[in-house]
DNA sequence: GAGGATTATGTTATCGATACCATCGATGAG
DNA sequence: CTCATCGATGGTATCGATAACATAATCCTC
């Protein structure tokens, strides 16, 4: 019942540029990919009638025939909350530069729709996967595997990698900030924050992992330390993280008053955490030490001087871009995992 | 020389499942597109099929086949700095529910790239397409007109856009804020950050138009009220947007010391510029009053307690979507512009 | 200046799906 | 009981490019 009116739209295709050229469309197409291949008088009057004609080469066709589609889908958790933005971005940059293209989903922190999600980012037949989580269904391991193209799990480094990975250990980074806070004087360390909640969208399996792979870390440095219990309230699981940040704080200090410092799962959490210490009088970092986690924009010194554990995101979304078309080249990566590693990085608050 | 020895891979096709079902290959086709045409006895033994031998459509040749790629391009300055990405966020949203994908490219602010990514945007034959900025080059603009999709602009309302456009008066915008540190006793208004540094990638020809815009409104209400010549000073161009708000305001108060509130072009540059009124014991509002725009995560009252300008951006991507799919269908639009307005949001700095 | 290598170009088949039209059987009206 | 109609399915051409192989034109070397 589609009856637009609208005439079905007519490209130019090769053809019509052979025409117009007087050449055969496999010269138009040779002109257009390998340029050496063919005589510079052909080639300019190829050239020419490309301009004239306005000519727009369908790579739909283009993959179809040729088996390669120069498309590479990233599927992230998430672009809200400027977390994974700047990985998509050095992705995107990354592949730019060789000519491909990116596809993008947003999984919204679920398993189940990350798996559907693959499937029909595979019906593209993109040369690469990049994701930014560690866990996947059953299922969805299984399309990865069968796709035969390169696979990288990003912002993770998951023991049993579905093929390659970059990131940092999220684990480590809990580690290294609660060490941090020891060393710095702190001994009755709480953290705020945690995973995310699996409210909002029903079927949200996951949840933040890496969040909690944080407090992990934390919790086994505690232990390590010999500083006692860990010290975190359950996450009501409402509103923004700065909310939660504010929030959580309170709920932590009415439990445990005489906490010295605590490590929150993010940095927008952090600056709830710092808000609300600020609102109730309580001196930041000299009774309570705030540490932060991301070095997200607002962090800097020039802003709220957070103490925080900084991510190269960016590189993070460039190396997978790079690693994807090294391995589509064939060649063998030097490695599987690669670390890019965090800082933490010493402001003011702790 | 991609001698990789890996076998090019072979993917289950349409017919394998035919012939695993008995039928042939277009019944197979029915069954995944439209179901209802099928025999439910059939319809059955090809799902069986089609699971038991996991096969994965081919988007590329049915996207050459029925001239329709289920693919919309969006093209954004950026990603990083949090401005887009809720509205990319809204967008792909959108488009997931009606089973469509986006295509991604970051512009980095220059019409030049904007050109060439519309170009290979338009290789794919996307059955729409979605950009962040008002401003093309002539040859940009002929290909979209040529490509004979719907086109919609978004974050700025264009007095000629190419077909639609989605967002808001970024001059209104400008003038509503300055209007409001007027209402609230603000006499010496200055303005800080501006338009973006054209540094960085050369052929940055575009530079942030919409700053300028809100930059414009500014001034031109400032004169409608009589305040006096604009307090604005040169921008250095470096560093984070954070930082030029720091090191603006410094400079701005050296130029007009009087000054009593300034309107920042963001608020990343406004979390600088109280940062730095901060540190130099300037009391924010009582001594300055400072306004951002955008109310990022960290402008709530949680966190920073910002006096923003507050823009639907996620909505602004959703809505794009809408429109575009709609006009995909063949409806005509109530309205080529639509203005999804802002809200001057007062908090605790202005 | 002839023979073999090399370069430049063309012909045909193919990628994997969908559109279009044809066919076949069942169903219902008169 | 017959004919028109509709529902279910299939055959074949086609979308626009590239791969693989074939051939024509040019080059060099002795």
């Amino acid at each position: 019942m589609n009856d637009t009116g609208a005439p079905p739209h007519r490209w130019v295709t090769m053809q019509d540029v052979a025409r117009a050229a007087g050449v055969s469309t496999i010269t138009v197409s040779r002109v257009l990919r390998t340029p050496a291949k063919v005589k510079v008088a052909t080639r300019d009057r190829v050239q020419a009638a490309v301009r004239e004609l306005g000519y727009v080469p369908d790579q739909v066709a283009g993959s179809l025939s040729s088996r390669e589609s120069r498309l590479v889908a990233a599927l992230v958790s998430t672009l809200s909350g400027s977390i994974f933005a700047s990985t998509v971005d050095g992705l995107a940059r990354s592949l730019r530069e060789a000519d491909h293209q990116l596809l993008l989903g947003t999984t919204e922190y679920s398993t189940a729709s990350e798996q559907a999600l693959i499937a029909t980012a595979l019906s593209r037949r993109p040369d690469g996967i990049v994701l930014t989580s560690g866990e996947h269904t059953p299922a969805a391991r299984a399309m990865l595997a069968g796709a035969g193209i390169p696979v990288v799990e990003v912002w993770e480094l998951p023991e049993d990698p579905v093929d390659m990975a970059v990131g940092f250990s999220n684990i480590e980074a809990g580690r290294a900030m609660t060490r941090h806070l020891h060393a710095v004087g702190r001994r009755r360390i709480g953290f705020v924050g945690g995973s995310r909640p699996a409210g909002g969208n029903e079927g949200a399996t996951e949840g933040d992992r890496r969040g909690r792979l944080r407090r992990q870390g934390y919790a086994a440095t505690l232990a390590e330390l010999g500083l006692g219990e860990p010290r975190i309230v359950p996450e009501p699981a409402v509103g923004s993280m700065v909310e939660r940040g504010a929030r959580d704080l309170a709920a932590l200090l009415e439990r445990w008053p005489d906490t010295d410092a605590v490590f929150c799962s993010s940095d927008s959490v952090a600056l709830g955490a710092v808000s609300e210490a600020r609102r109730r009088g309580i001196a930041v970092p000299d009774r309570l030490a705030v540490a932060g986690f991301g070095d997200f924009e607002f962090a800097g010194d020039s802003g709220l001087g957070l103490t925080t554990v900084s991510i190269p995101g960016h590189a993070i979304g460039a190396e997978a871009g790079r690693l994807l078309l090294a391995a589509k080249r064939g060649e063998k990566p030097e490695t599987r995992i690669l670390d890019l590693g965090f800082a933490i990085v010493r402001r003011a608050t702790a």
